[in-house]
RNA sequence: GCCGGUAUCGUCUAGGGGUCAGGACACGUGGUUCUCAGCCACGGGACCGGGGUUCGAAUCCCCGUACCGGUACCA
């Protein structure tokens, strides 16, 4: 058993695109069978080498690999179209030979009238085969001198059923007179779709194509090409497609849609890839989150849904959430350093461990309550950009202080003479002195003391915001920027909240 | 227009001739005696419409409708 999956390399890959390699792959990793990535580069105009490169690192990243492919060689190479060229002109000589295929020598514009006047008629549009009858030795002559043609298929004379049963949908039949003689080879010399991917697919031996809806009529096509070379084609399964919130394509507009744009903003790979195993498929027994070995053993291409299916970011958002909370601390710092770089957190220097420990403890805790890594330092600006003035300029907040006045009063005093809170358990017993000396509890103790210490009215449990801020601000050196003491703290915001305010 | 495909809560889905039509995300209410997030509990919410077959249809068949894809010397 032999699955491919064959991007063309002309832009991002689309979370569609990748769900359908991640469906090729869920069944060859599944059945034990060989993968093979196909680079599909014949739109020269539009092909490029750093889109196939992003290709193969999206592809990677989101936890795919293969056994023979653009990369990573193989025995059915090369696998990059545009490096099989001699081998397609071959097979289309060999079909001409045969009479099942000629030269067509009809201009862009003519074939655009045809189209027009089937249109009128209310009929199919597709190829009047108009140079279908030209004598061979006619039209060799014309090529010899220099006339531009492309290369046609003969579809079978004759109305005939072309049906194949499909994978995921059942039997898929079309007629033969709906379908022209399409074209093989460009007047360049460039194989079209349909031809390059029989060959390839034969040639490299693929049993079963997995792709995309947007395929389904291409099959007939393809399936008469088998015949015309005496192949046996393989199986066919093809996968709906993925929509936006309105039910339009996926595009730009529905914000984020490439495996890219989601690697940038923090998503991590196992969510995107476990979440996209979700559109149109279900793992079963009520159990969604898996990882991507436990979904391959159960995934049946049979079992994947024939209607097209919604891209929910909410929902993706919450798979994101378990993958968050369950990774390595470690992990997370290594994935946030550019969030946190980009705030200016982090400075150049090396690695050391007591910095690197900060980090860690910071960004796996901010983690935990975060949609997407790229958030992480919104909840972390407490730590690194506190200030009393800033947060003493929003009327709620002075509002809310200069109320508790007294709490912070004693908040400021206890910390003067307490060592630095570095548990949770001495912010608690310092917390419990300032409820004896002002009477305050639950919320009007602990909000006025969140807003002195943080600056901000909501974020990290204190238990964990307090000991963590005193961690940082023990840390001395280039690498981190200095995060300020709860006792510098609670002193700064009182005195602020001291001064007159300006009236506005 | 023509060809092909699809139709279960807002979304992803399970199921499938007789079920209280199940779950997840999202949403609402309450709880977690600092907040947001989380977590827990509870709650509202669906078988596209019409015919037929049948004792019985969301399930099978037909028609309609809507939506999706294709209709290229693009893949």
């Amino acid at each position: 058993m032999r699955l491919r999956f064959a991007p063309s390399p002309t832009g991002q890959i689309h979370v569609g695109n990748a769900r359908t390699a991640l469906f090729n792959w869920l069944m060859a990793r599944g059945a034990g069978a060989t993968f093979v990535l196909r680079i599909e580069d014949t739109d020269f105009a539009r092909s490029t080498k750093e889109a196939e490169g992003s290709a193969i690192d999206d592809l990677r990243w989101l936890g795919l690999n293969w056994d023979e492919g653009a990369d990573a060689g193989g025995a059915h190479g090369p696998y990059r179209q545009s490096e099989r060229l001699h081998i397609y002109r071959a097979h289309a000589v060999e079909l001409m030979s045969k009479g099942q295929a000629y030269h067509c020598f009809c201009s862009e514009e003519q074939l655009e009238m045809d189209r027009y006047q089937a249109l009128r008629n209310m009929q199919p549009p597709k190829y009047v085969g108009r140079c279908r009858n030209i004598p061979r030795e006619e039209a060799r002559r014309r090529v010899e001198g220099g006339e531009p043609a492309t290369v046609r298929f003969r579809v079978p004379d004759g109305d005939r059923e072309v049906g194949w049963e499909d994978l995921v949908r059942g039997r898929v039949a079309f007629t033969t007179d709906v379908i022209g003689d399409f074209v093989m080879l460009r007047s360049d010399g460039v194989p079209a779709y349909n031809f390059a991917v029989v060959i390839d697919d034969a040639l490299m031996e693929i049993s079963h194509v997995i792709r995309g809806e947007d395929h389904i009529s291409n099959t007939p096509r393809q399936l008469l090409l088998y015949e015309a070379f005496g192949w046996k084609p393989p199986r066919f399964g093809h996968v709906s497609m993925v929509l936006g919130p309105d039910h339009a394509k996926l595009s730009k507009r529905h914000g984020a849609t490439s495996v890219g744009e989601f690697r940038e903003r923090g998503y991590l790979p196992e969510a995107l890839a476990n979440y996209l195993a979700l559109i149109g498929w279900s793992p079963g027994e009520h159990q969604e989150l898996l990882p991507l070995g436990e979904l391959a053993t159960r995934f049946r291409i049979e079992d994947v849904g024939k209607s097209p299916g919604v891209f929910d970011p909410e929902k993706l958002a919450w798979v994101n959430r378990h993958y968050l909370k369950i990774a390595a601390p470690e992990r997370l710092v290594e994935l946030a350093l550019p969030f946190l770089r980009q705030q200016g957190w982090i400075g150049r220097e090396g690695r050391d461990p007591k910095a690197l420990d900060f980090l860690a403890k910071a960004v796996g805790t901010a983690a935990q309550s975060v949609d997407r890594l790229d958030q992480v330092p919104g909840r972390l600006h407490f730590l690194f950009d506190y200030s009393a003035e800033a947060s003493l300029a929003d009327p709620a907040i002075r509002a809310e202080a200069t109320d508790a006045r007294a709490v912070i009063a004693a908040l400021a005093s206890e910390l003067a003479t307490a060592g630095p809170l570095t548990d949770k358990e001495t912010f608690r017993a310092l917390a419990g002195r300032v409820r004896e000396r002002t009477g305050a509890r639950g919320k009007g103790l602990f909000h006025p003391i969140r807003l002195a210490l943080t600056g901000e009215p909501e974020g990290l449990e204190l238990d964990i915001a307090v000991p963590l801020i005193e961690q940082g601000a023990a840390i001395r050196n280039a690498e981190v920027r200095a995060v300020s003491s709860a006792a510098d703290r609670a002193a700064a915001f009182l005195l602020e909240l001291e001064k007159p305010v300006a009236n506005a």
